[in-house]
This record gives structure tokens, sequence and C-alpha cells, in this order.
DNA sequence: GATGAATGAGTATTCATTCAT
DNA sequence: TATGAATGAATACTCATTCAT
């Protein structure tokens, strides 16, 4: 219940206007202010604006790894895991609503922040097409790596526009309600995906 | 052969910028010096920054919307009318690289600009509901609207993810056989798509 | 009834600007627009804002010096001449009523346009000394130099503070009957003045 | 003996510069220059052009006030509270040379700054016209807000129009000598009027 | 840790003026 | 005469960053 300290607050503050705006349309008085402290602090506590940048997104992306990583693990079928692994995304990005704008905005962006992003993108990228080498091809229209940006925009497209679509979508996208649908919309996509493969040779 | 005038000029400079690094992030000077034109006559053209923008959106929006709304009148199945709306896309898109990125930022963004994206998109989800309303239901995880989101994502995600993939893609993505390569998997989505709709009621 | 020619209607939009909002507030451009001509002739037909501005004023200068050299003429006694002075300053500012507030700027302003206002004021300073030599002395509190600033200020701050005083005037300063009420007070004063004075030695 | 804090600094030299030149005359990067500080902390520390405008009027108009007041307040007959007033005013003028420049200027210029100058010289008025009740109508040619004018316009043209006139003046119309030799042409006038008031009814 | 002040480069935009047609 | 385009300097204002206290 106590009140959380400088740099917390500061994190806090950035990553919504962050996520909200985006890094050129926020300045380190904008963040200063939302977080209720002392302007040069900022610089105290992170160095620079990009450092403080690069300390969200870095956060964003161990998590994220962390929980797909969790899920691959599991000693399970390829099926059974892919599901897994669609609803730790789903998990991550439902909690974690500042992500994925952050990563759509840095993806269609300049080159400024997109080595983190190349690495972090590159390993999921590389862990599904692993845990998919027995069971579909490594070039082709029904190549994993085809099914991964199918799949990882399916999910991630969802989250970003629904802010969009809300008025024309009947009912809030991003309810409860809204979530489960998506996700067992997914799932489907999963199956479907996975009915298409053929396997390699 | 003749050099392009100078709004000519600005615009193709400003769709570059914008497309490449987003509207905070481009200042009205690297525009003019992109151009090769003085400063001032951005102004003196286009009356501001934000007009300019306004300018290369409305382009994209009318020409994009004209596209889809050509594939979408044939009066040919539902079938065939997917697949020609989708190569519809996929060229527009394949034609016009900063339009995804614009789009997908301007989607993850702050506010400023969305009332015209909002228009853009609504019209087209209306359409794609519209030309699915016989053989899909109108709620739940396999209705048309869930088919859009997945639709759109995977079309516009691959133009804007090629280049942070590429690294470990194995070959360009956005090559004329990597775009081809997409296209195939992109009409296998359709049909699965299609196969994966029950009919309403 | 035919179209004033161009360089009338700048110079007529030159001076409603100009004694509107003063030399800095306005641009060519707003006295173009408001002139219905293109910019360029601004300059075309009056080579700079500076020389414009300097037409304007000379226009004034000479018609306001005229008007008062008329009613100095006439051979009457001192306090006749001097009521028909007074009249015919009244009159002239009341036909020209951007003329007391490009003047009382002016004079209130940096050193830019001073000199014609010195050459015209200094003017009118010596005709009105030189027409009560025989009746006021050249110095001290009584003498005709303070009798002039007290009178045309009295003329002059009426028409400039008018509406800015008008919420709590009662009626409206500027109308006929206002400024009729103001010309009896002005006769007034010009004959306690008259009264005030003790000739010289 | 110590050097000014910077907000003193700016403020002295926006009153020396605003009073000389004015508004739209002077720019930030003058009043930094002149103040000896950096251009940005004129915003740090006043927020904006116009708020530093606004904070040396209401400086002055405050004072202004404050000094009549005083002087109105004073239990005395009405001749010689007037004296008083007239004394506060020639006083307080005489003190504060930018004074009558800026507010000459903001009269007879544009709508921009006009709602302080309104309030402030609609409350002189008052105070004048209800000092004034017993012995002048309210309206006509006698009554007092005429009388305001006058006074008024005769002790701030004073020294607005003292630099334009000294060529022809005659000694410095600014030095004491010159500014006491007014005052007593000034205490004339009151008394002038005093003796043209007809009392009301 | 925290603060208020300071800085120099940068922002979008407007200016008076010129010029080719 | 008239015009649309062009220019370079100036405008108010914001930026990320530093520093003394």
């Amino acid at each position: 219940m106590t009140e959380p300290d400088t740099p917390t607050r500061i994190l806090a503050a950035a990553d919504e206007l962050f996520g909200e705006i985006g890094y050129d349309g926020v300045s380190v008085r904008d963040i200063a202010e939302r977080a209720g402290v002392n302007k040069a602090l900022v610089f105290y506590h992170f160095g620079s604006k990009d450092e403080l940048f690069a300390r969200i997104l870095d956060r964003y992306y161990t998590e994220h790894q962390r929980a797909l990583e969790r899920a691959f693990e599991a000693d399970l079928p390829v099926r059974e895991r892919l599901h897994r692994v669609m609803d730790a995304y789903i998990d991550y990005i439902s909690e974690n609503r500042h992500y994925p704008r952050l990563v759509q905005r840095l993806v269609a962006g300049s080159g400024a922040h997109m080595a983190p992003i190349k690495d972090n993108l590159g390993a999921l990228f590389q862990s599904t097409v692993e845990a998919l080498e027995d069971i579909a091809p490594t070039a082709g229209p029904y190549s994993a790596r085809h099914f991964f940006v199918t799949f990882s925009g399916a999910v991630i497209n969802y989250f970003t526009y629904a802010p969009v679509l809300a008025p024309v979508w009947g009912g809030d996208p991003l309810s409860d309600e809204g979530i489960d649908e998506r996700r067992a919309h997914l799932h489907w996509l999963v199956d479907a995906m996975l009915g298409g493969m053929r396997p390699p040779g």
C-alpha cells in the first residue's frame, strides 16, 4: 500500500505514454509530469530518454520470451504445444496492452530501436519453426515461416486494431468476452493451419 | 523525362519519410531537404505539416478503397470474389510499400489522425462482412468479423514485419518470388477460412 | 460605380489594417488579401511595406495640415480663429477615424516613422503658438505650448479612448450626438484656456 | 548591489522593449538579449511572450490604481481631492515612463490585450465620475465624463508627445523643471474645469 | 536522491521581398 | 500589370540534456 519509488513511477508513466503515443511524440517533460517527479530525475535514474525506452522494451521482451518459452518447453505433442503457446501469447498481450502497440509501431518505424526487436522476434520465429520442423516444410506457401507470420499477426493485430474497429465491431472487442471469442477463433486457426500443413519431403 | 514539379517532389519526399519514420519523427526540414526545395515551399504548397500528411493519407485511402471496390464488385461466386479481393489487396500493398507502415503506425498510435483511418478500415470491414453474410454468422469465433481481422493482418503484417524478419527468413521476403509465395499462402488461408465457416442459423 | 483600381484598393486595405492593428501586426499578405489583389502587386505599386505605410501617413499629414491651415488663415480675431481651428480638427478626425489611432501609436512607438510625425506635429505646434503669441507667454504654465498639448490631447484622445470607454460611457461616444457633445465641451475648453491665459509681459 | 536574478532581468528588459517599441515589434530574442539570458529562459520563467506582457501590464495597472486610490480616499473637499489625484497621476507616470506609452499603444491598437485595459480605465473613470457627482452633471458637455477624458489626456499625452515635441519645445519637456511647469498647468486645468462645472439639476 | 535553473539545437510556421512568366 | 512560385531570415516555442545546490 506504500507509494511506489521514483524509478518505478517513471517506468510506469513512460510505459503508458510510449505505449499510447510513441517514442517521438512523447517528451521527457510529459513523462516526468505524469509520474509526478522532477524532470531531472528521469535522467538521474535512466541516463537518457533512449535508455528509458530501451529499459521498457527490454522488460517486455524478456517477459514475453519467458512466457512463450515456458509454453514451448512442455513435453507435449506438437498440436497441444502450439495451443499452449497460443494461449500464452494471448494471455501475455491481453495483460500488457501497451506492448503490442509498442511492437507494432517499432516494426513499422525507422531503424532506431530495431536491433532488440529483431533479436526478440527472431528468437520467437526460430522457436516456432523448430517446433514445426517435423510437420511443416521449411519453404513454400505451407512452410512454418508463413504460418508464423499469419499466426502472430492474427494475435497482435486483434489487439492493435481493436480501438479502431470498436465502433463497427458490435460490442467491446477488448472485453473479457470479446477476448474469449477471439481466443476460440485463434485456436481454430491453429488447427486449420495444422490441417493445411504438409509434412516436408 | 522532365523534372517533376515542386508539389510532386514534396509529396514524394514526404511519402518516403512519413512511410519510413512516421509523422512525429520527421521534420518539415527533412522533407524539404529530401525534396530539394526550400522549406517555406512546403507551407506555400500544402499549408502545414498536418495537411501534407493528410494529403498523403487521403490518396492512399482513396486508391486502396477503389482497388478493393473494383474487386468486390465483380459478379462472381463468393469464393472467387474473395480470392480476387485478396489479390487486389496484395497487389495494392506490394505496389505501395509505405502504405502498410503508415497504417500500422497510425493504428498503433495516438488519436491524431484516427478519424480517416476509422472511416477507411470501417468501410473495408463492412464490405467484407456483407460479402460473407450468407456463409458466416455475424457473431462468435467463426463470424465474418474475426475472419476480417485475421485476413487483413495476414496480408499487412507480412509487409510490415518483412524488414525485421529478413535476417532469419531465408531469402528476401519482399522479392517477387517471396511475395508470390506469400500470395499462395494467403489464398490457402482464404480457402481454409471458407472451410471453417459455418452458415448462420 | 466602377471598381477602384489596384493601387487604390491596396491603399484602402492598408489604411484599414494599419489603422486598426498597427504596422508591426499587419503583414503584406493581410493587406493583399483584404484588397483582393495579388501580394506581389503591393510591391509592384508601392515598393515596400514601409513605403506603403509612408504613403498613407503622408496623405493624412497633408490633408490634416491643409484643413487646419485653411482654418488658421481666416482673417478673424484670435478667439474666433481658434474655434474654427478646433472645429476643423474635430471634423477632420471624425471623418478619418484611423488617423488618430495611427498617430497615437506612432507617437507612443519606436523611432521608425518618427521623422514625418515630428515635421507634422511641429508645424501644427508652431502655427498654434504663433496664433497665440499676442495673448499667451512663450514659457511657463500658461504658455501657448502647454495649451497646445492639452488642446490636441483633448481632441485626439476622445477618439482613441472611445472604444475602450464605450462600455462605461453611457451611449455611443462616436455617434453624431456623442461627437456633438464633445464638440461643445471642446469649445468650452478653448474659452476656458483663453480666459486662463495671461498676456506676455 | 548584487546582480538581479533572471526573472527580474527579463521583466526589466521586457518592460523597456515593450515600452519603447510595442508588443508586435519586439521579439523574445530581443528581450533575452537585452536581459543577457538564454532565450529559452524567458519561456521557462514566464510561459509565453503573451504572459510576460500580461505580467508587466498587471503590475502597472495594480500600482497605478493603488496610487490613485490612495489619493482619492483622503477625507478632503472635492477640490483638494482632485488636486491630490492629479499629483498622484503625474507622479506615477513620471516615475514610470514606459507606462503611458504602453497604455497609449494598447488603446490605439487591436483587441488583443484590451480586456485588462478596459477594466483599468473603467475603474478610474468611475472613481472620477463618482468623486464629481455632487458638482457635475452626468451627461452633456460639462459632465464628469468629458472632464475625465480631457483630464487624463492632458496628463498622459504630455508624456507621450514629449519626445516628438522636444525639438520645437524649447528645453527638455521631461526634465524636472519641465514636469513641474506641466504640473502647474494641470492644476490650473483642474481649477478651470471646476469653475466650468455646473451642479446637476 | 531531488530540485530549479540553465543551455543550444531543434520545432512548425510566417515574414518581406524577388523573380520569371 | 498581374501572377504563382521561390527564398532566407525571422517568428514563438519545445527539446533532451546538464549542473549547481
